[in-house]
DNA sequence: CCGAACCTACGAAAATTTTCGTAGAAAAAT
DNA sequence: ATTTTTCTACGAAAATTTTCGTAGGTTCGG
């Protein structure tokens, strides 16, 4: 894990190749536009530099190339986490899940996981 | 709560803010320092704006001013957490939630105050 | 076959944010 | 009292990010 934080832009595009996979830049730039408008090359430029950044990867069998997620989601919100939590929760990451938790509706089914992940940590603790 | 999400450089200038209280240029200046090096007119550029914008006021009565938080560490930080949840976890706190407690070391105080919140949401959601 | 539509590459404008130099006034030091 | 230090204001350079126009090539429809 040795990339430096997306963009805003570069973030909206790993979004969107992340939950539909790999894609073209006009399927991108679709995708894009029903959030709001963005001009053709405009995802095009944003693209080809993320996959000079090494946060996409290109296939340039067919005429329009395909792009994929260089690195995962999970990855990346890990990284983007624990800057966020440094710079706007100066590092307390509990305080920060707790600002979250007592801010935002949470299901039943959320909240037994959530259950259950502190019993996890609580029995690892005591060994 | 309707305030522009600030700048990296205007956190950092607000988190010295919030921690010390109000304070000069200077101190500001200095305390950033401590971190990294910035040039003391760029501190100094950085709190004229924010004062522009609304995110700080500013007391003219000595020869260097003071300056003072005009935006709250809550406030701010929930405004920053509801787009950084948006952007990076597409909306889905709980998973934010979920994601920070499974990766960040706890203290059994700060579980016993999770527990404690989850049992308050639960005894909300029963009535 | 020819024009319209589509694609990439590329450079550079535009917008935003950060940084700092310089000028001018006030205070402090010697 | 004059030099040095400290402050603000301001403009603009520098750095980063976003946006788009244009050129040049491929494909597709008629």
């Amino acid at each position: 894990m040795s990339f430096l934080k997306p963009t805003e832009s570069e973030l909206e595009v790993l979004q969107i190749l992340w939950a539909h996979g790999s894609a073209t830049v006009r399927a991108v730039n679709d995708a894009l536009n029903l959030q709001r408008e963005v001009g053709y090359t405009t995802t095009l430029k944003i693209m080809q530099i993320m996959s000079e950044k090494g946060l996409l990867t290109r296939i340039e069998d067919s005429r329009s190339h395909i792009y994929a997620p260089a690195v995962g989601e999970n990855e990346t919100r890990g990284l983007m986490l624990q800057q966020f939590v440094n710079s706007v929760f100066r590092g307390n990451a509990m305080q920060m899940a707790l600002h979250t938790l007592g801010n935002h509706e949470a299901t039943t089914a959320e909240l037994d996981e959530i259950k259950n992940l502190i019993s996890e940590i609580e029995k690892n603790q005591q060994a």
